[in-house]
DNA sequence: GCCGTTTTCGGCCCGACTGTTTTCAGTCG
């Protein structure tokens, strides 16, 4: 799938005309259909030689040539045209925080900088003076922002960011009076990295919140302050923007700081349509300036005669036209989630006993829980060998537990070298549940791996692929897999793909969770891969994925009873091999 | 360059904050 490469092609043209001066829609027009693409489900490629590319939103006759051109010729003359106007490495210099366009420009034009070093340098050198509009503060700012640009090591993890959030959330309510609270930004669409935290808060009064916000002892550095909106950055080298509103305009502001931008566009393009005007105060009539709504969310959507959208789903992929014709997916919740279906115990690499973590995934009010250590492949895992697999199934059925929970035998098995297991094949069907996943080899070339995945899964003793894609969020890409090629297989042997919810990995990510759902049909195993039984709670994470994949309950095997689960894959068993019935 | 529940032409999202300035352009989200 080469959507992310065209998304880039178009974004890269996008902005190059804006460094241009280009007329401004022009520009929006390629960042638009960039956006679209970068999200869309299906391969470019596929609608291409199908003729059916201006089916993708944003893209009309003059976009859809350039892309026709580059999957053709692999290049874009268009933007081959735009690079000997303007360098590429202009780019670069918008990356700094208070540098944009404009001044990138006039500083390539003006001092012949294109690079952050020479900027910097000439920033010191004191010749920046030289241009207009440009003084001290200036000067300051832009050395903060190359400072923040070399320090940042890019997006925080949703793991990491969403309890520092809580904290904070938490602290603020406590110390000074404001009527409500709420994370807004990618953070309440759960985006798996997100790049700073939005706070939105309602209060009458917005000093006394101001105050309290800017001198908390997180703050390391105040990036600015006003009445109702103040910036900080935290020691961690957190960026925190607080916006107060009065309460009567809370529904609107929610609405507004959640975005995403696409998403927001998209509505008040909608509001605009139906004479109204949408803002962060609230929906107004055009006609005479009333508001029309503005104190809940709710009220915003249905005044422009929507449904509510919930906020995962907030990223201009289809959810407002599912939205007006009121058919959004009820989207899977975590009090659906009736069991776990991969966790590690001390019998390998997990800190926990199987007793322990069995016994908390009961107090979660679980059905089942899957307990799925590594086989003995995983030498650095201390996987099982078959022998010590019977022993823990000893262990197993020699606890017990209230009548409502149960625990199943499973395995993590390690899918290796041409796609053979840790185990003779049949002694699979021994297990309750089998995982299989790639944990070594993660360097191989993309038909080699892809290759061993689908043998592994056509042997229909694997009924679900752990992180299917291997990726560690910001430390580890993603192997080289054809992850279409393993959803064919999957559907052919009926396997399940899991989404493993460790914020760390959240793999299959959501666009591709989407396609296994919309395209193949698949059923999507949330999988905690906990360690130890603090990490249980990552499901929620995992949820939030699957929500933002448009999943429903009936998509996702964890919210079977434990009666349907079985039947699932003794269904699945049988269906690749007659003979295996338990 | 895209697009249509007023339009195939004429629109195209909206506001806060900053800096250097006397009224606003640039940047950001």
């Amino acid at each position: 799938m080469r959507n992310s490469e065209i998304a880039q092609l178009l974004g890269t043209i996008a902005s190059l005309l804006e460094l241009k001066g280009e007329n401004r829609f022009k520009q929006i027009a390629y960042a638009d259909a960039a956006r679209q693409i970068e999200n869309w489900p299906i391969p470019v490629e596929d609608l291409w030689k199908d003729g059916r590319l201006r089916k993708i939103p944003g893209v009309g006759e003059g976009i859809a040539k350039k892309i026709a051109e580059y999957l053709e010729t692999e290049r874009c003359g268009f933007l081959e045209e735009l690079k000997e106007e303007i360098p590429l490495e202009l780019l670069e210099l918008e990356k700094v925080p208070g540098v944009g366009p404009k001044l990138a420009l006039m500083l390539y034009q003006e001092l012949g900088i294109c690079s952050i070093s020479a900027l910097e340098e000439s920033v010191r050198g004191g010749q920046l003076r030289s241009l207009p509009r440009l003084g001290q503060k200036s000067e300051q700012n832009i050395l903060r922002g190359i400072e923040t640009l070399y320090k940042q090591s890019g997006r925080i993890p949703l793991g990491v960011a969403m309890p520092v959030a809580e904290g904070i959330v938490a602290q603020l309510r406590n110390t000074c009076a404001l009527q409500e609270i709420q994370v807004c930004g990618s953070l309440r669409r759960w985006k798996e990295t997100i790049g700073d935290l939005d706070l939105l808060v309602s209060a009458m009064d917005a000093e006394p919140v101001m105050k309290a916000f800017i001198t908390m002892p997180e703050v390391a550095q105040i990036l600015g302050v006003g009445p109702t909106k103040s910036t900080i950055l935290t020691s961690s080298r957190l960026q925190i923007d607080l916006r107060v509103v009065p309460p009567d305009s809370w529904g609107a502001a929610l609405q507004y700081f959640t975005g995403s931008q696409a998403h927001n566009v998209h509505l008040r393009e909608l509001a605009i349509r139906q004479r109204m005007k949408l803002n962060e105060y609230g929906l107004f009539s055009m006609e005479d300036n009333q508001k029309l709504a503005g104190e809940t969310e709710e009220g915003i959507y249905q005044t422009l005669g929507l449904e509510w959208v919930p906020p995962e789903l907030r990223e201009d992929q289809g959810e407002v036209e599912a939205a007006q014709k009121k058919c959004l997916p009820r989207l899977v919740e975590l009090k659906d989630i009736r069991g776990d279906l991969h966790t590690h115990t001390e019998w390998s690499d997990g800190r926990d006993s199987l007793a322990e973590i069995a016994r908390a995934a009961e107090r979660m009010g679980y059905q089942y829980l899957v307990i799925s250590d590594h086989a003995q492949a995983l030498g650095v895992a201390n996987g099982l060998t078959w022998e010590r697999f019977l022993q823990q199934r000893s262990e197993l059925r020699s606890l017990e537990f209230g009548s409502g929970f149960q625990v199943l035998w499973g395995v993590e098995a390690n899918i290796l070298n041409e796609g053979r297991l840790d185990f003779p094949l049949d002694s699979f069907v021994t297990f309750d549940l089998v995982l299989a996943g790639i944990h070594s080899g993660l360097s191989q070339t993309r038909i080699q791996i892809t290759q061993r995945v689908a043998r592994a899964l056509s042997s229909g003793r694997v009924d679900i692929l752990a992180h299917p894609t291997g990726r560690l969020i910001g430390k580890r890409n993603p192997f080289e897999i054809e992850i279409g090629e393993v959803m064919a297989t999957a559907r052919s042997v009926g396997a399940a793909l899991e989404i493993n919810t460790s914020p760390e990995r959240l793999d299959l990510k959501d666009i591709d969770a989407r396609t296994a759902r919309d395209k193949f049909g698949l059923k999507l195993a949330l999988g905690t891969d906990a360690h130890s039984t603090k990490s249980l709670e990552t499901m929620r994470y995992g949820v939030a994925l699957a929500r933002r994949a448009w999943l429903e309950p009936r998509d996702v095997l964890n919210t079977f009873t434990l009666r349907e689960l079985c039947d699932w894959i003794v269904r699945r068993r049988a269906q690749n091999n007659p003979l295996i019935s338990r």
